[in-house]
DNA sequence: GCAAATTTTTACCGAATGGACAAACGTTAG
DNA sequence: CTAACGTTTGTCCATTCGGTAAAAATTTGC
C-alpha cells in the first residue's frame, strides 16, 4: 500500500489517543457508514474534542483509511490459514467455525466491510481485484483438487467460498434482524452454538434426507 | 401501518413525478445510506431541482419510508408464497431459486434493505418484531412439521431460513466483490446460473461426497 | 380562451459539517 | 528548573445540507 519510508515515530500518547480514535470510529463508522458519520461522533465517542481529534488524525478519511489496512489484514486470515493439509471436510468444517466466531467476535469489522461493499467498494476495489481475488482462486484450485480425488461432492469451489462468508457474515451484518426474528429468549451464546450446529449440517450434509 | 384516512387524490404529474423520485431515490439510497444521502443528489438523478422535489416530498424521510413500505410488501411475498403444499425438498428449491432470482433483479431494493439493517433497522425495527418474526415462526412450523415426516433432515428452521436470506442476497448485496473475484470473464447470466445450480446442490445435498 | 389550480424556479435561511489556526496548557529531557 | 516539545482548547471559517417562501410559469377544467 503506502510505502513505510516515512517512519512514524510516535509519542507514548499519540499511540494511546490514536488506539481510542480507532475504537471509537470504528464503532460510528460501523454503524453509520463513512458519509453517515461525523468527525464530531466519534470525538464525542472517544471523549474527545474535535480539534483534539484531528491532532492525531488530520482528515476524517484518514481514520477510516487506518481502520480499513487493519481489518483486511486481519480479515482474511483465515481464509490464509485454510490449507491443503489434513482432511478436506475437517479442513473446510474448520474455516467455517473460525468465520462464524469472527462474525461473533468482531461484528463491527464485518459490518465496516459490508458497508464498503455495499457502497461500491470505492476505496478498495483494487485489493479486491488484486490480493483478494488470488487468494481466492489460489485456495478455489484446492478445493478443485479436493473434488476431483472424490473428497468432497463436485460443485463450484468459487460460490462455495462465496456462500460459506454469506452464512457466516450475516450473523455479524444482519444480526439486528437475527436477534428480533429469534426474539429475547436465547442469548448470543446460544445463538451462535446454534448457528454453528446448522451451518455444520448444511455444508455437510445438506437436507435431504439420508 | 399509517391510517388510510386520508386518501391521496394525485394529480397525473403527481404520480408520474413521485416515481421518477422514487426510482432515483432507491439508486442514490441503496448505494450510500439514508445519512449519507442528499436530497441534492436525488433531485439530480430525478432530473429536477431540490425545491421541485420537496414539492412532491416534503422530507428527504418521506421518501426513504415511502420506497421502504414499498419494499416490504414485495420483499416478503416469496416467503408468504412458500407453502405447504408440494413436495418439501421441491418447496425449499423454488423459494431458494425465487430469492436468488430477487436477488439478481431487485438489487437496488436488497441493499437499501441490507443499508437498513446494517444501520440497527431504526425505522423498521417494529415491523420486524412483528410482522416479520411471525411470518418466519409460522414457517418454521411448517419446516419442521417437514423435518417430524421425515421429509427433510432435522436441524434449525430458522437458522435454515437465514441461510437462504445470506446465500442469496449476498450476490446483491455484495455484488461488488463477486464481480472483483470472478472476473470479467463470465456475465451477470452466468454468474446467476452458476450460483443458482451451486446453491441448489448446497441445500440439498451438502459437500458429503455419496 | 381564461380563470383557477398546479408546477417550477429563484432566492434564501439556519444548522451542521469538515477543517484551520493560534493561544494556552502539560510533559519531559537535560 | 526551565526550555523545548507535545497536547488541548477556543474560536473561527467555508461549504454543504435540509428545508422555506414567494414569485413565475405552466397545466387544467370549464
Amino acid at each position: 500500500m503506502t510505502s513505510p519510508a516515512a517512519a512514524p515515530k510516535r509519542t507514548r500518547i499519540q499511540r494511546e489517543k490514536r488506539e481510542l480514535i480507532l475504537e471509537a470510529a470504528l464503532d460510528i463508522f460501523s454503524t453509520h457508514g463513512f458519509r453517515g458519520s461525523t468527525i464530531d461522533q466519534i470525538a464525542e465517542a472517544a471523549g474527545m474534542s474535535k480539534p483534539n481529534l484531528l491532532y492525531y488524525f488530520r482528515r476524517k478519511e484518514d481514520i477510516h483509511e487506518t481502520l480499513m489496512q487493519r481489518l483486511l489484514d486481519t480479515w482474511l486470515a483465515p481464509l490464509r490459514e485454510f490449507d491443503n493439509v489434513g482432511d478436506p471436510l475437517t479442513e473446510l468444517r474448520g474455516y467455517i467455525r473460525r468465520k462464524l466466531e469472527m462474525a461473533r467476535d468482531y461484528p463491527r469489522e464485518s459490518r465496516l466491510f459490508a458497508n464498503e461493499i455495499l457502497q461500491g467498494a470505492p476505496r478498495i476495489m483494487p485489493m479486491l481485484e488484486g490480493e483478494l481475488k488470488q487468494l481466492v482462486d489460489e485456495k478455489a484450485q484446492v478445493i478443485k483438487g479436493w473434488m476431483r480425488d472424490g473428497k468432497i461432492a463436485p460443485t463450484d469451489p468459487w460460490h462455495l467460498i462465496f456462500s460459506i462468508w454469506a452464512t457466516t457474515q450475516h450473523y455479524a451484518d444482519f444480526d439486528t434482524q437475527v436477534r428480533a426474528v429469534l426474539g429475547p429468549d436465547r442469548g448470543s451464546e446460544g445463538r451462535f452454538e446454534d448457528a454453528a450446529r446448522f451451518l455444520e449440517h448444511l455444508f455437510l450434509e445438506g437436507l435431504r434426507p439420508r
